[in-house]
DNA sequence: AACATGGTTCGCTTGTCATCGAACCATGGA
DNA sequence: TCCATGGTTCGATGACAAGCGAACCATGTT
């Protein structure tokens, strides 16, 4: 009397935007820890923590610990290539339009995923400092040239206090929204709180999003565009 | 500013136990109506007809009209394609334990599927009569052989007064839960009829489930047994 | 013309699950 | 030893969506 095999079981797991983003993330990077997983699919640690546990007793991710941190990664090939075929699928049927549920556009536009600018917007910022040669990114690593340490300087973030912590300077940080990356680390940290002294945005209570005026969002792209 | 393909929308669609079990039973039989697929996932045509307006939508499958009936089918081989990958996993993965859901048990045991028995029980009667050679299946017709209307008339089912009427006396009905087959049409409502009045089983009220006694289930194997 | 049958739409109820806050455990570094 | 950080567990909340009953349209059959 044996079970079927459950396909809207694996499908529906799948099939929720944070754990799709967790596993796309793990398509893209060998192994992820769990937090960079939950700021992929910018849900909370808590979050992520118990999509993981649900991914990892369906066995379509596995865990290996080193040291404290943990580091996930697709349990097999059939997984990738289950995921493959989804994502060919979507693209080919333009899933674009299903996009379901309401999902603030707010957040959507811009908003803080931790403490740096993500959305629309985020993207924006982080494709006009590569347009313009300020950040340079090779692989997953991301560094800021002689011209961008000027153009941060100039906008009002001392650069050199930035090197002195810990923290990488530079982080490009993967969107589930857009799939694209924006800014994240010390710099994306203080560009974004550049952006709210300046006035240009503010935190919508009590939510991620990023509200621009429209003033500011104009100086925003004024400030990046080239020339 | 291209929105990215949304794998989590599809797979999300493919989630659904109803959702799963129409698509699946489009893997099989190339184009089915509306009603046979309600009747294949278990849920009424209202259920049906809204979850293939989102198939629909989505376009995962299309429909061709005929006459009044409007005969589904995949999109695609793509479609087919992810399908078959997500069956492979979920086979790989032994997504059994991952059933989700309460899913009634007593259901799972044993249902009226429409007018007929479904469920393990309707499972095991159907494979009996087959092992006994009562009913013979090439492909999907299902017939019934001399041997095996003797055996339903020492039933007490009148199997010529069924054969008078429109409705095609045999029909193998697949039921997703178990994802094999069971016996439907005139033969398979008798049958289940016949189960009743002899007092074997009843149907729990306000529920799908039929309930056997403990006494009618033994009685039933004994009579289905073969010698 | 009446009726059965295939199919859809509408409104409502209900269950399930994603999400987060808060508290907690574990590991490593100062 | 204390503290920071990575990670999980628990409980509560909220929202989405699956499901059905009822009413309805459309097509065909008598």
């Amino acid at each position: 009397m044996d079970a079927p095999p459950d396909i809207a079981a694996v499908a529906g797991l799948i099939g929720d935007r944070a754990r799709a983003a967790i596993l796309m993330s793990l398509m893209a990077d060998r192994a992820l820890t769990a937090t960079e997983l939950a700021r992929a699919a910018a849900v909370t640690k808590q979050t992520a923590s118990a999509h993981l546990a649900r991914l990892l007793e369906a066995q379509l991710v596995t865990v290996a610990q080193s040291g404290r941190h943990r580091y996930y990664r697709l349990a097999d090939h059939q997984v990738a290539s289950a995921l493959e075929r989804l994502v060919v699928l979507a693209e080919h049927v333009g899933a674009r339009q299903v996009t379901v549920g309401p999902v603030d556009p707010a957040l959507r536009r811009a908003r803080v995923c931790y403490d740096h600018l993500a959305g629309e917007l985020g993207v924006f910022v982080y494709d006009a400092l590569r347009d313009r040669g300020f950040v340079r990114a090779d692989g997953s690593r991301l560094t800021l040239t002689a011209g961008g340490e000027r153009f941060v300087s100039g906008f009002g973030v001392d650069v050199t206090a930035l090197r002195h912590r810990r923290r990488p300077l530079c982080l490009a940080c993967l969107d589930w929204s857009v799939r694209r990356h924006h800014l994240a680390g010390a710099l994306g940290a203080a560009l974004l709180q550049r952006i709210f002294t300046l006035g240009w945005a503010h935190r919508r209570k009590g939510s991620r999003a990023v509200v621009f005026s429209a003033l500011g969002e104009r100086a925003l792209r004024a400030r990046l565009a080239a020339g």
